[in-house]
DNA sequence: TATTGTTATACTCTATAACTATA
DNA sequence: TATAGTTATAGAGTATAACAATA
């Protein structure tokens, strides 16, 4: 770690949740910092940590609904997509349809979701937000948002803008 | 997805393994997209999205070693610091002192890795690579540099590249 | 035959707690 | 008291397979 980095690490701990995503990274003495080997030429190896971190800022921040990434991604699916079928969701986000089952049983069992006969196919169903669910929904946004600026400010707004377009360009 | 991806990966297609991994980034019909709504303002979806293709296309790519990314890991840092605790190495890596003991317990089970007594501290085991593991280390890199080539080339050598400073830039 | 949704199983990874043996 | 290592358990996520109902 530079000591530009330790430095604005430093101004970070102030702020409670930074000071968490600040130990995350695993900020150990530089006499105990090992060689990373070969390791660092794999570009996996640095997304994983990135990746792992990030979620554990998201499940924290939204800790006060109980609601987890991936809940959050179906739920935002279903607001900007209503009436879409479990495979569609599935196969948009990279979830398998047996898990999405599950995971929609749990939403559909708080009263979030709903599930509605299709016109013209009677296997699919169409998912649809009810207006708890809607709710709930709008209170995660803000603590999603909340968890965004953390992690951009733990970033900084620069490299977050990078690696978010970036990851835009590719899809 | 942008036209000039369409043509890279179509270009990629010709390969079998970027073929499987065009299939993994979810390559639907046009007309089947759905809106991802607020999800393209978090950094962490796309970040969770790539991960998971990198360590798909890494676990097939290694499969003739049955090797997964964090033994992988495990393993190079070994290389790269000889002798190093295993409380050392899960710090560096962010794994559990828990699982890392089971993950040290399949190496040592391969004939990889041994553990010494360490003089003057009776509670570490410092950790080294047997001359199996060292053989079976030199056949996993060639694999993964083999793997990193593919994900180079998915992604575009230049985005790639991009990725690379940026992580490395925040360590 | 293929697709949609469901249930079930096995495995990996994460998060804890409890325990020992040392320091 | 704290640390190093081990064992155990619970939950999330992934990967399959099998199944019923429907297309």
């Amino acid at each position: 770690m530079s000591g530009a980095q330790r430095a604005r690490l430093a101004v970070a701990g102030s702020d409670r949740k930074l000071g968490l995503l600040q130990r995350e990274i695993g900020d150990r003495a530089e006499s105990e910092k090992l060689d990373l080997g070969h390791l660092d030429q794999h570009l996996g190896y640095f997304v994983r940590r990135l990746q792992v971190m990030i979620f554990r800022d998201f499940i924290r921040t939204l800790a006060p609904m109980t609601l987890r990434p991936a809940q959050y991604s179906v739920l935002l699916l279903i607001e900007a997509n209503p009436g879409s079928s479990q495979a569609a969701i599935g196969r948009a986000l990279g979830i398998e349809r047996a898990r999405l089952a599950r995971l929609l049983h749990d939403l559909q069992g708080r009263g979030w979701i709903e599930r509605r006969a299709v016109n013209g196919d009677a296997r699919s169903h169409a998912l649809f937000l009810r207006a708890e669910g809607s709710r709930a929904l709008a209170r995660s946004k803000k603590l999603a948002v909340r968890h965004e600026q953390q992690l951009a400010k733990f970033l900084g707004a620069k490299r977050w803008q990078s690696l978010m377009e970036l990851m835009r360009s590719f899809g």
